[in-house]
DNA sequence: CATGTAATCACACATACGTTTGAATTAATC
DNA sequence: GATTAATTCAAACGTATGTGTGATTACATG
């Protein structure tokens, strides 16, 4: 076997360019994209390394050599996936923001992050239902968002713009909004489901969800007497 | 192959006692009961036949013989899971509540749902995140389940005790809280995770998810001027 | 007790799985 | 142009998969 022991086909030093997307992705790369769309639609179990190697248009063995195997690449697509939505909360720490402020722009970002990518709430769900535990990247990026979330929530509780309620699952609330309301109105758009007489939203969620959550965070504003 | 055509075992006429739980269910309950545990945690895909049948203590040709087939028994666990949902909304249909008291009930008997049966949830998010389309069972459900609880939100919209928005979106979000909160808690629960100072919550989720709900969808009450 | 059906069983079948192998090919270095 | 390493490839490995087969046991009814 030709294959340095250290992990990965050693750096691409030589000579490759940004490299365009579309067709001329190197082939690690094109496994990683099959990986997002496969195991963000099939899961873990129902994506085959055949599959997968078809899809990215290269050999059987292309996983095994270019990632240790099938389960790293699968973290590495998981990882790949869950980096932006860090950043994302890091640039909010930053913000001079008010607590209602700062949570619309949590809730939109997260929208926004999970419309350009769509695989991230699959894998998320993927990961919190199924096998013993999550994967330790799931794990971490819990940690931070809730983290961030629940102290952006007991600030607004001292200055007493948010009620008076759990702050850890008051947290939970608002992160659920952005990756519940991307994943179901797809379903539920069903033409099956249309015909059988189904209301149909009419508005965008991501409008929705800042309404409703902060609906159901903030003290209501008192009417002047 | 000594089985009649028509599907299944025939009826069990003959003395079957109702069956107390625990040991001594016959042989196709217990693979229901195996079903509902390895399925639910495993995903369909990474539950084996052999899996199953060894969970349930018996041969390995008994799925094809109680059964058709593993997506028969997938999908006959899927059934007997979601049926008490449909039963709740039914009672919920004909009560004389105000608008939040039917959120409220439907709510609390969600969660009490969700408790006793704690596969449901899990079975549910499975089905939405993978594979081209959910199986038919949870369809059913999910259309009974956001056309009662947006004729709620309408009902309440015209006596103005609930806010301008879309009803449908706001009846899923409703239904996210339940399902959501029964699965998140127990995750971030993790000894890892509270080891790195994850705040944890203190309260009981279903009565956060009321006010949340609530707070989220109620026209606030004005102060006496 | 004899008969017939329901249920269980051990085992075989064909296919699909993730990974390994070693040769063939490509591309960079001297 | 020769040498070397990186990459691709076809084929094979051993194991696991879902289902089928036919014999065997359990049990109610005549």
């Amino acid at each position: 076997m030709a294959k340095e022991q250290g992990g990965g086909p050693s750096d691409p030093t030589p000579g490759h360019p940004p490299e365009e997307n579309g067709e001329s992705l190197d082939t690690a790369d094109r496994l990683l994209q099959a990986g997002r769309k496969l195991f963000s639609t099939k899961g873990f179990d129902g994506t085959s390394v055949r599959a997968l190697t078809t899809e990215a248009g290269t050999n059987l063995g292309a996983i095994t050599y270019h990632f240790e195997s099938k389960d790293d690449l699968y973290i590495r697509v998981l990882e790949e996936v869950l980096e932006p939505i860090r950043e994302h909360l890091e640039m909010l720490k930053g913000m001079p923001f008010s607590t209602p402020q700062r949570l619309e722009f949590f809730i939109r970002g997260m929208f926004q992050h999970l419309r350009e990518n769509p695989e991230t709430p699959r894998f998320f769900v993927q990961e919190i239902v199924l096998g013993e535990e999550p994967a330790p990247p799931i794990l971490e990026t819990l940690r931070v968002v809730v983290t961030v979330l629940t102290g952006i929530i007991q600030e607004g509780q001292a200055v007493g713009v948010i009620r008076d309620g759990d702050p850890m699952l008051m947290a939970l609330s608002a992160l659920s909004q952005p990756i519940y309301l991307s994943l179901m109105p797809r379903v539920l758009a069903r033409e099956d489901l249309r015909r059988a007489g189904l209301p149909q939203p009419r508005s965008a969620p991501e409008d929705h969800a800042v309404d409703f959550v902060l609906g159901g965070l903030l003290v209501p504003e008192e009417e002047s007497p």
